[in-house]
DNA sequence: ACCTAAAGCGTACGGTGTACGTTGTCAACT
DNA sequence: AGTTGACAACGTACACCGTACGCTTTAGGT
């Protein structure tokens, strides 16, 4: 036989296959679906047959994070700062996107190998570019924030999605009439521009620009 | 007597008393420790008595989001819009830190009275310093996510405290001599200079600085 | 004094993560 | 070739979760 099985005729557990079907579920049937028994199903084990392969169920999670965030390709050495920073957190971005239930499980989790090599080389670019460490820290955790947090913003409203005019703007107009007019102009702004990718590069040019003239030129 | 009672010598449930109880259960113990039978046991009821007064569990995460957003005090009439915008978001960042729980459950509860308040009062701000729609709204947006964001991940490194030289440096150096060097410096700076309200500051004026030489003044 | 509506109570159901003891199946060694 | 030991898979069991539903108690209006 080619691969070693379990006499059930099926491949052993692995680490890696619990996570990659972990990911495959979560964007099937979003991250709050998922649990050990339905991760096991669908694995075709038990449950308990996955603890010999992770610690827990948060192992799991900062697994997946981890697989998400690896799939986000590195640039190319030898690029402009500026073009560096925008194809790496703008591939981190669509990975982001491609899975949505990434964002919140963020801050939650802890950083395994992907995330600390995504981290090195944001840190990495700025330095490299001739920023001093405190300007480093400050656009290294602005572009960390933009991206977590635009990503968040653009997933809570896709939610809503073909809604949005009948949920936000009948909502607000119905909750008090006029009570909140810049938020309702703010729906109808969303609805007539629908978040796009440039969305996403603007706030990282603005914080870029910020830190260029932060250092002075 | 006073007040009316159910006869077992207490006065009866309410939905702000129930509430206030939860904000109170998870600044002690975390958010994710509150079950809603813990909250009834706190209250002095039985679980299922709080359904007479909330719709369910996720009713009451949405109900202390709010409640938390409403301790911010909204700034006065009349102040210049950038100190009005500092003194706002100032506000919801010292209460976010007060309830450190908050920031997680932002995104994945449905906004209250006090949150829209608030971002009707940030979108007024911004309109009336004469900014257009589309920059009204990039900023709101920005600013949001510098809000959530740094609240995010100041609290997260608080976690850490003073464990941070021995599990965050110590660990990075561990898992590969020089793997991470700049990894290791941006921890060492964290060390070095402990995140404060300068920190924060210094990224809304990132922020704000970017938007106005966007409308070009 | 009676009736009614609301609030509190208790039980029960289907789900969760995971500890622990048992069983089966390989790999290595005698 | 036979034995043994490690380890993966299994199954049961436990404590906990959110909440549906029916019953009991209470307060207030007549």
């Amino acid at each position: 036989m080619a691969t070693a099985d379990t006499g059930h005729g099926r491949s052993p557990l692995t680490r890696d296959r619990i996570l990659a079907a972990a990911v495959g579920y979560a964007d099937q049937n979003g991250i709050q679906a998922l649990s050990m028994r339905k991760l096991a199903n669908e694995l075709g084990f038990e449950v308990m047959s996955l603890y010999n392969h992770v610690a827990n169920k948060d192992d799991i999670l900062s697994g997946v994070v981890d697989l998400v965030v690896s799939e986000a390709e590195m640039p190319p050495e030898g690029l402009d700062w500026r073009t560096a920073i925008h194809q790496l957190i703008g591939e981190l971005h669509h990975a982001l996107v491609r899975h949505p239930w990434t964002t919140r499980l963020w801050y939650t989790t802890s950083a395994g190998p992907a995330r600390l090599q995504y981290a090195e080389r944001l840190l990495a670019i700025f330095r490299a570019a001739g920023f001093s460490v405190e300007l480093t820290h400050h656009g290294f955790h602005a572009v960390n924030r933009h991206l977590l947090g635009f990503t968040a913003e653009e997933l809570d409203v896709r939610v809503v999605d073909e809604d949005l005019k009948g949920a936000v703007a009948g909502f607000l107009e119905q909750i008090s009439e006029g009570q909140y007019p810049h938020l309702i102009e703010h729906a109808n702004h969303h609805i007539a521009h629908p978040t796009d990718d440039s969305d996403f590069v603007f706030g990282v040019n603005l914080i870029l620009d910020g830190l260029e003239r932060a250092r002075g030129n």
